[in-house]
DNA sequence: CGGAATTCATAAGCTAGCTTACTTTATTCC
DNA sequence: GGAATAAAGTAAGCTAGCTTATGAATTCCG
């Protein structure tokens, strides 16, 4: 097996760990903003990282329901408006679910999403260069882009040694 | 004014034109592969290339209501899926719609879509050389790619000299 | 203290995307 | 003619994504 670039997690890593460490990492970008990271803030982005895959809003109901009172749908939502907003979410259009974002690529660097359609979790690659070419061909068509989703499905390298 | 591509429809353009190209060119498609071009099929098409912008199946029922006995769901998700499989027919995975395909790019090659969020038209341009370095920069993290999505929102030229 | 802003709870509802299940109607082809 | 296939009609329903509206709790801050 020849050295993978680490754009998906290895399935046997320590879940609880990266988690704490997305918590903490959240911690200090909405310190940093004076953002208030509040429970239920904190318990949405939990779930998502701990999932480590796309979660639709009503899954993630579900997961919080585990450890709390079902919250309604607008309370989630605005949470995962929050955490958006702040960059440490992101949302997948091709499935209208939520990810915990990877904490390698800085803000300003466009992300393409590897979604493995066997386990469902998902990798992110830089794409800048890509996102760049795309945006230049774009601009020749007189077009201005804004919001670029890159999202490509496929099967992970996890599932294929399988 | 430079020259653009032109990666989307003039607004003036002769749209009853174009959308009879479009239904000829289908035609064709289904005759070579001697697939049926039932007249539900064809009025879907129809409602989709002389909208010139992504529908949502709903809005579809919509169109097809003002020519016809209102279809039910099905109908037009069986006409939909028809029209997909004879790549007729794109489906926009971030707004859940479907937009009838430009005819300019062959079956196989990549294409990015430019999503104007102004006027809600939809251009598209050829990404093959993108799809290629995203697919290789993919199987670096032991990724297999089968489905790209390439999806950018913005604003296009039309809209932009309004 | 008192007003403003933030955050969340509660309740209710809408819509649209999509499906299951079953029947009916051509059409084809032997 | 009659079986087999393809296409469409009919009916019903589910779910999940997302919103509107309103009011309570908390905190901030002057």
């Amino acid at each position: 097996m020849t050295a993978l670039k680490p754009a998906f997690p290895a399935p046997g890593h320590d879940h609880d760990r990266c988690t704490a460490e997305g918590i903490e990492h959240a911690e200090r970008i909405c310190a940093d903003r004076s953002q208030n990271l509040t429970p239920i803030r904190r318990q949405v982005l939990r779930a998502l990282l701990s999932s480590h895959r796309p979660l639709g809003a009503y899954e993630v109901i579900d997961e919080l329901a585990r450890v709390m009172p079902r919250p309604a749908p607008i309370t989630v939502y605005r949470a995962l408006d929050f955490l958006m907003q702040n960059g440490l979410v992101h949302r997948i259009e091709s499935r209208n679910a939520f990810l915990a974002c990877g904490r390698e690529h800085d803000d300003a660097s466009a992300v393409a999403f590897l979604i493995c359609e066997c386990c469902g979790s998902v990798g992110e690659i830089p794409a800048t260069a890509v996102a760049q070419s795309l945006s230049d061909a774009a601009r020749q068509t007189g077009f201005t882009p804004k919001l670029s989703v890159v999202e490509i499905t496929g099967v992970c390298g996890h599932c294929q040694s399988t």
